[in-house]
DNA sequence: TAACAAAGTCGACTGCGGTCAATTTTTTTT
DNA sequence: AAAAAAAATTGACCGCAGTCGACTTTGTTA
C-alpha cells in the first residue's frame, strides 16, 4: 500500500513506452504523433508530459536501454585479450549497426546526444559517462600489453575514438559510406591512423625522449 | 528583358535572407516564424517554400556563405608555413568561435551538417567539400615539410581531424568544456595524439618498415 | 494585341508538439 | 469517516512549420 501511486506510474511508464515501441517501429518516429502514443497507452495527452519532457525524450529513454545493454554485452565478448583494435571495432560496429538498423531513429539519437539541448543535456552527459566507465578498463588493460601510451589522459583517448566514430557515422548520412562493410573498413582505418599517429615513423616523441 | 524574372527571384531571395538574418539575430532562431519573415520580406509565406525546402535551409544558406568566407580567410592567413597544428588550430578555432558566438544557431549547423536528413544531404556533401579542398592543400604542404606522413589518403586524415573537432565542439554543448581556452586546450591535446599516435612510440610502422 | 501557357504568389488550412487551468484521484490530517 | 491537501490526469487551446488549390503576373504565340 505504501507505494500505490510509485506503481501506478511505473506502469503508465511503461505502457508509454511500450506503446511508442510499437507505434516507432510500425510508422517510424515522424510519423507518430503524442496524440497517438497517448491513446494507444490508454490515457490523455497532458499525461505523457508528466513523465517525459518531450517527443525525443520518450525516444531516446528506450534507446538509451537497448545501447547500454549492447555495450555492455559487446564489452563482455570482447573483453579475452584481443588487440585493442579488434575490440574497439566489434564495439562501435555494433554500435553502429543499432544506429543503422533505423536510419532515422539513429540520427535523431545521435543528434540529441553529440549536440544536446539544454533541456537533455544531463541524459546526454549520463550516457556519455557510462560510454566511459565502459571503455577506460578497456584502454587500462591495453596499456598493460604495452599497445597504448601510458602518459595520456584516458578520457581523451576516449574522447579521441569516440570522435572518429562519430566521423565515420556522420560519412555514412552523408552518404559517403553507402554499406556496413564501407564503414567498417573506414573506422578501422581511422583507429589504424589514431594509433600509429599522422606524422611520419620518428618524428613524434623522439622530440621528448631523445 | 531576358531575365526579368531572374532578377525578381534574386531580389526576393536576397531579401528573404536579410529579413531572416535581421530576426534571427534579434530574436533567434526557435522564436522567428516563418510567418514573420514572409512579412519583414513583404512577401506572403507559401511564397518562401518555393525559395527554400524548410526553415532550416534558410537559416544554413547564409551559415554557410559566412562559414566558406571565414575558412577562406583563416586559410589565408594560416598558410605562411607554421607548423600544421598551429594552422589546423588557428582554422578549426575560428569555426568554433563563429558557432559559439550564438550557441543555437551551432547546434542547428552541427546537427545538420554531421548528421543531415535526405533532404539536405546534397548541401552538406557541398559544404564538406569545400572543406575537403580547403584543407588538403594544408596538408600537401605539411607533407613536403615532412609534418605528415605520405603513406595516407589525404581524404582520411581531413575526416581525422575533423572527427577530433565534432568531438571538442560536442563536448562544448555537453557542458564538459566551457570556456574557449577549455576547447581550444583539448583540441590542441587530441590534434597533439593524432600527429603522436596512441600507441607507444616505436610500435608503430617500425613493425611495417624495418 | 488578344488568347493562351507557364511561372510565381498567396494565405486559409492541416496536424503537430507542447501548455495549462480545471478536474479527478489518492493520500494525509483531524 | 469527513475534510483538507497533494498529486496526477485531462483535453481544449496555442502558435508553429509546412501544404495546397485558387489566383496573379510574366512570357509566348499567332
Amino acid at each position: 500500500m505504501a507505494g500505490l501511486r510509485e506503481q501506478r506510474k511505473k506502469r503508465t511508464r511503461a505502457a508509454i513506452l511500450e506503446a511508442a515501441l510499437h507505434l516507432f517501429s510500425r510508422q517510424g518516429y515522424e510519423n507518430t504523433s503524442i496524440n497517438q502514443m497517448a491513446k494507444a497507452a490508454g490515457i490523455g495527452k497532458g499525461t505523457i508530459y508528466s513523465y517525459f519532457q518531450s517527443k525525443s525524450e520518450i525516444f531516446l529513454a528506450f534507446c538509451e536501454d537497448q545501447f547500454v545493454f549492447i555495450d555492455r554485452e559487446l564489452s563482455e565478448k570482447s573483453r579475452r585479450g584481443k588487440p585493442l583494435i579488434e575490440q574497439l571495432l566489434t564495439l562501435f560496429m555494433g554500435e553502429f549497426q543499432f544506429v543503422s538498423r533505423n536510419k532515422e531513429f539513429g540520427r535523431i539519437l545521435m543528434r540529441e546526444t553529440v549536440f544536446p539541448k539544454e533541456l537533455t543535456v544531463e541524459r546526454s552527459q549520463e550516457l556519455d559517462n557510462k560510454y566511459i566507465e565502459l571503455m577506460v578498463p578497456l584502454f587500462k588493460q591495453a596499456q598493460k600489453r604495452g599497445e597504448l601510451r601510458t602518459d595520456l589522459e584516458l578520457i581523451l583517448v576516449v574522447g579521441h575514438f569516440y570522435g572518429l566514430y562519430i566521423m565515420t557515422v556522420s560519412g555514412w548520412y552523408m552518404g559517403r559510406l553507402l554499406t556496413e562493410e564501407d564503414v567498417a573498413m573506414v573506422l578501422e582505418s581511422l583507429f589504424l591512423q589514431a594509433l600509429e599517429g599522422l606524422s611520419p615513423a620518428g618524428t613524434k616523441k623522439a622530440m621528448h625522449n631523445e
